[in-house]
DNA sequence: ATGGCAGCTGGAAGCTGA
């Protein structure tokens, strides 16, 4: 089966181009972020008259997760701290069976970028970690089969940006994050891709500005983490540059997890 | 060193993102 994390940067703007890619790739299940819309604009029918299935938990301008899937999932949580109504949108856990019957979590995240090294949104950003690494511990166990994904607004190492040492220890590269990030891995987590692609700078995300994309300065924040249980039925795992040159793209381009 | 691009809101220009 096919798992695809993709920051679509609202999803009324790219709604289309979602629509063509999981029936041109034949995704089964899709984790979006930013779809930057409320519950009650979300285009459910846009959806099921694909056969889609969808859950989503959003909110005006900015943020908002969902997963979209061909099989119904079982929501499960769009809250890290047991009050959504007062939490962005940010998160959204659900659980499915895969094809041996054992039960799978998936958690699609939307984590805070933190704008700047100790601001407020960069304190935020250290907090809603904090507060996933508290989830896990209550609500799960390593030996489970669970996939985190989405925008970690962090890329984990050096191999994850254009060049480490005009990136080092800014936004989304400091060592603060990257150690919040590497406890997250301690916790039960691979990280996929880069098990898979050992050597390999690849890139999820390229700024709008300076022609980013085609001189490609970019960064690997798209990730997706699985538990020992995800990795073991691993076929592969890639970064799809392809809908990033799309007219009106968005700013990051999907990744798509394969397993049995 | 700065701003650059894009989307959203509201109905202009400012906020936010990464």
């Amino acid at each position: 089966m096919l798992i695809t994390t993709w920051n679509v940067n609202s999803l009324t703007v790219r709604l289309d181009q979602v629509l063509n890619y999981i029936t041109a790739k034949n995704i089964d299940i899709l984790c979006l972020q930013e779809t930057k819309t409320t519950n009650e604009k979300f285009p459910v029918k846009a959806f099921t008259d694909l056969n889609y299935h969808c859950i989503y938990s959003g909110e005006k301008t900015y943020n908002g997760v969902a997963i979209i899937s061909k099989d119904k999932l079982e929501f499960t949580s769009n809250s890290l701290t047991q009050y959504p109504q007062t939490e962005s949108k940010r998160f959204l856990a659900a659980n499915f069976n895969n094809k041996e019957n054992k039960n799978t979590t998936i958690i699609n995240v939307y984590i805070p970028n933190g704008q700047e090294i100790d601001s407020e949104k960069y304190i935020y950003k250290m907090e809603w970690l904090s507060q996933l690494q508290a989830y896990l511990n209550k609500n799960h166990n390593h030996d489970e089969s669970i996939i985190l994904l989405g925008d970690f607004n962090i890329a984990p190492g050096d191999l994850d940006v254009f060049d480490p040492n005009k990136t080092s220890d800014s936004i989304m590269t400091s060592t603060a994050e990257r150690s919040m990030y590497e406890e997250i891995l301690q916790w039960g987590f691979i990280d996929l891709f880069r098990e898979q692609h050992k050597e390999s700078s690849e890139f999820s995300w390229w700024d709008y500005r300076n022609f980013s994309f085609k001189r490609n300065l970019g960064y690997r924040i798209d990730l997706i983490l699985g538990t020992k249980n995800i990795y073991k039925n691993l076929i592969d795992i890639y970064i799809d540059k392809e809908p990033r040159k799309n007219d009106r793209p968005s700013d990051h381009t999907p990744v798509t997890l394969e397993i049995e």
